[in-house]
DNA sequence: ATGCAATTGCAAATCATTTTCAACAAGAGC
DNA sequence: GCTCTTGTTGAAAATGATTTGCAATTGCAT
């Protein structure tokens, strides 16, 4: 389910300028499976096009954050990190040793984070639920 | 439960001078029931001594945060902001609209969490479980 | 092809936080 | 109480991530 999202197009039918360093940046981040950082992004277009700049990541990031076409997650003691926003709601567990981010969801932990916050009095706008671990050994 | 920990008493068992800033600071910290980020904690330790820098803030609390008697939060978007790290384990809610923090507590949310982690092959070192939300109406 | 507003790269600016460094002051020992 | 040693301080500069100002450039509608 949810595959190569088409930025291009998106940002395109929002009267946004497709420029060729946007074009590399897009494509790269469509190609990407995992949670890069500004810096791997702008790494991996540069390798396309050396033209692209650290700026116009960052920039074109805020671009489909605003769009909400990506989600932009902000780990603990390190730069944000970007993913595709189409696929459905996950939380993150992150590997300590190797900085890996694996996704998972539970709709129990969902569930029980509206009814504590309903208990206090709130609705929930949205969270963050990141667990920090290690490989379990044996 | 839990109140008005002796951050002099730790430190200076840890072999950590006491100035005249560090009590300040100490004692600030020790009155505070909020979570006060360095600016924070700067401004009400300036009013007791205008000598307090936000340099020595930063300082103490990178200190207190090894000593392992504070937390450290970094609430999306916005500077650290520090809490008491005697009392029990607690997630956050937070108020959108004031930036008021709420704890609260939820076995069964751990629990899930270590089911979560286990099924995937890791176990947890820490988490994160921030909720963000604004005042149920009626 | 033309024109102009959007976009670019670079450098400088921000923001939270840390580090450098010379001046200063805890507090152990006398 | 006085010294001496070494930890600590404030101010300023450095960091690291990210944003912004600006003059030059370039999509792309016409």
């Amino acid at each position: 389910m949810s595959e190569r999202p088409n930025y291009e197009q998106v940002l395109r039918a929002a009267g946004v300028r497709i420029t060729r360093q946007r074009a590399v940046i897009l494509r790269v981040l469509s190609d990407s499976d995992d949670h890069p950082d500004a810096m791997g992004i702008f790494r991996r277009a540069s390798r396309i096009d050396p033209s692209v700049s650290l700026t116009t990541v960052y920039r074109t990031m805020k671009l489909l954050e605003e769009k909400g076409e990506i989600h932009r997650h902000a780990f603990e003691g390190g730069p944000s990190r970007f993913e595709h926003a189409d696929s459905d709601h996950h939380d993150h567990l992150i590997d300590l040793d190797s900085g890996e981010v694996i996704e998972f969801t539970s709709d129990r932990i969902e569930a029980l984070q509206r009814e504590i916050a309903a208990e206090l009095g709130y609705e929930i706008v949205h969270h963050r639920l990141e667990l920090y671990g290690r490989k379990a050994k044996g």
